[in-house]
DNA sequence: ATGTGACTTACAGTCCGTG
DNA sequence: CCACGGACTGTAAGTCACA
């Protein structure tokens, strides 16, 4: 239940969560957000600390909000 | 309606509203987060794409969830 | 269709000082 | 205390070839 205060991880988790919700693969949510089809990949796997302009869209691509994608448990 | 999608003036609007709210510095914020003075200001002023690790520090210092700090009125 | 190392360029983030 | 300029260091951004 504690977070690993990475935070990076949970939002990976959810940006590919919400992903294969839409049934869109990588490279379709890469070219949906206009980003790279690897640094989609990069970010579902925790290894880039991404940006707020980059989280926004992202965020817009899914259709969720930017609370969806960060937000823990309202801790 | 259109968002500005200026997503960072925003994020600096709130970082001061609740910065002030519990009557903190600048200087005080930024030794609370582990961040530079200088650094506080300039997202305040919308000048910095803030990365997630220094949002959630932010959030943390400012005892606000990172939804207070970001969202919008996504709808 | 995704993971990974290597790579270059742009900018996040720090520190000094001024008014 | 805050806004702002300049210089600097570290790392995010963005891309590719190949597994």
């Amino acid at each position: 239940m504690e977070k690993n205060s990475n935070i990076l991880v949970h939002f990976g988790i959810q940006v590919k969560f919400y992903r294969q919700q839409k049934g869109l693969s990588q490279e379709a949510l890469a070219h949906r957000a206009s980003l790279h089809r690897t640094y989609i990949g990069m970010i579902e796997r925790a290894e880039k600390n991404i940006t707020l302009l980059n989280i926004e869209k992202i965020a817009n691509a899914l259709e969720v909000s930017i609370s969806q994608l960060c937000d823990n448990s309202d801790g």
